[in-house]
DNA sequence: TTGACAAGGCTAACAGTGTTAGCTACTGTG
DNA sequence: CACAGTAGCTAACACTGTTAGCCTTGTCAA
């Protein structure tokens, strides 16, 4: 996921690589075990176990481990970005930037480790399907409607999500209101920084 | 790093482990292999080399790899802490926010893998020195008064922080108005979210 | 001086990782 | 029927963290 460069006009869909049947099975099986099991998991020989054949033959299908990293990454970014140009299509009684915060929650949530895949420092991000980290990102820039408050927008987001996915967040606290605070911040048109927070919904 | 739950009167330093003259070096010839060759290269083997001993001696000094890497952590976390200390003691003319804001910028970008080291989300938190995370974060705090505002300030810093380190932002962004932008919005006393973004100095 | 003991090095080895080489069986096509 | 491609397999390699067990050195007490 980026914050494009400012272009000209909207950012397409990039289309989806086709998958073999087989090859499917393996990503699916592969995100199965990355959020039931967890990151350390994920092996190529316990992979191969889940689909009933050895880890060599996983190499008939897929270039490595990296490639196989790459293909549920990409389906969590069009996850990602379909889930925030809908919040934009659809912007609930609080403004677009606090829908757009929550799409971005709520999706990232689902599917814990496959964010923390996904915004990894190790990931190869560089093999991923051209246009599709900045289609995802683009309604962050559409939100605010200047690149840099987007990659500010954008990195509060982030910020707040893996803390709170990683638990680091003080016991007790309201989650719901450090999303707040961040959404009054920067809402800019919908609520000044200043803004007393109010009680949030239940977290 | 933590945000602390609200409590009484300032933070204690904790005091830091004491180290044999070995583990220091080992600590010290890990630090240096970490931010030199990266992460990948940090293994018992190619640290026993930089030291002139086996690998398996190491273990008479540490008790494995996760101990090794809470000293670095711990090393960084007092850094971390003194630096942003120091920050809400001697504000600059933008004030405290922003103060913060570079502190921690210029901190992490001095040992950008100890920074991802210390927030991976693998590593074990649990077994840091008591107190060190809450004492570190104590500043976020102490400049917005609020522990929600609090959290919502660390998470923006954190992941401009990280997205600045791996190369995230969109190519030839001035990241100073990037993070002039988050000061801004939660300065609050010092400047409204809307203000205008002033003309940053180079990146 | 000698005996005991701890500290800190060593080699060999183990289980686990991603990955490659090379073999074999099935399957569809001419 | 013959051939070629697909997709499985085992064995093996280099690497990872880690453990067991041996041996030398230095220290301190009897």
């Amino acid at each position: 996921m980026t914050i494009a460069a400012p272009g000209v006009g909207a950012i397409p869909r990039p289309v989806p690589r086709m998958r073999s049947a087989r090859v499917a099975e393996l990503v699916r099986a592969a995100l199965d075990l990355l959020e039931s099991e967890g990151p350390g998991a994920l092996t190529m020989r316990h992979l191969a176990d889940a689909v009933g054949i050895r880890a060599p033959s996983i190499y008939k299908h897929l270039d490595g481990k990296s490639a196989l990293e790459v293909a549920l990454v990409e389906d969590g970014l069009f996850g990602m970005g379909d889930a925030l140009h809908d919040a934009l299509g659809d912007p609930g009684p609080d403004g677009p930037v606090a829908s757009l915060l929550a799409a971005y929650r709520s999706e990232a949530s689902l599917r814990p480790n496959l964010y923390r895949l996904t915004t990894s420092s190790a990931f190869p991000r560089a093999d991923l399907l051209e246009g599709l980290e900045d289609w995802t990102g683009e309604p962050f820039f559409l939100v605010t409607g200047e690149p840099h408050r987007a990659q500010a927008l954008w990195a509060f987001a982030h910020g707040t999500v893996i803390l709170e996915l990683d638990d680091r967040f003080f016991d007790g606290s309201d989650l719901d209101l450090t999303w707040q605070a961040g959404a009054a911040s920067f809402g800019g048109t919908t609520a000044p920084s200043t803004a007393r927070l109010s009680p949030g919904s239940s977290s």
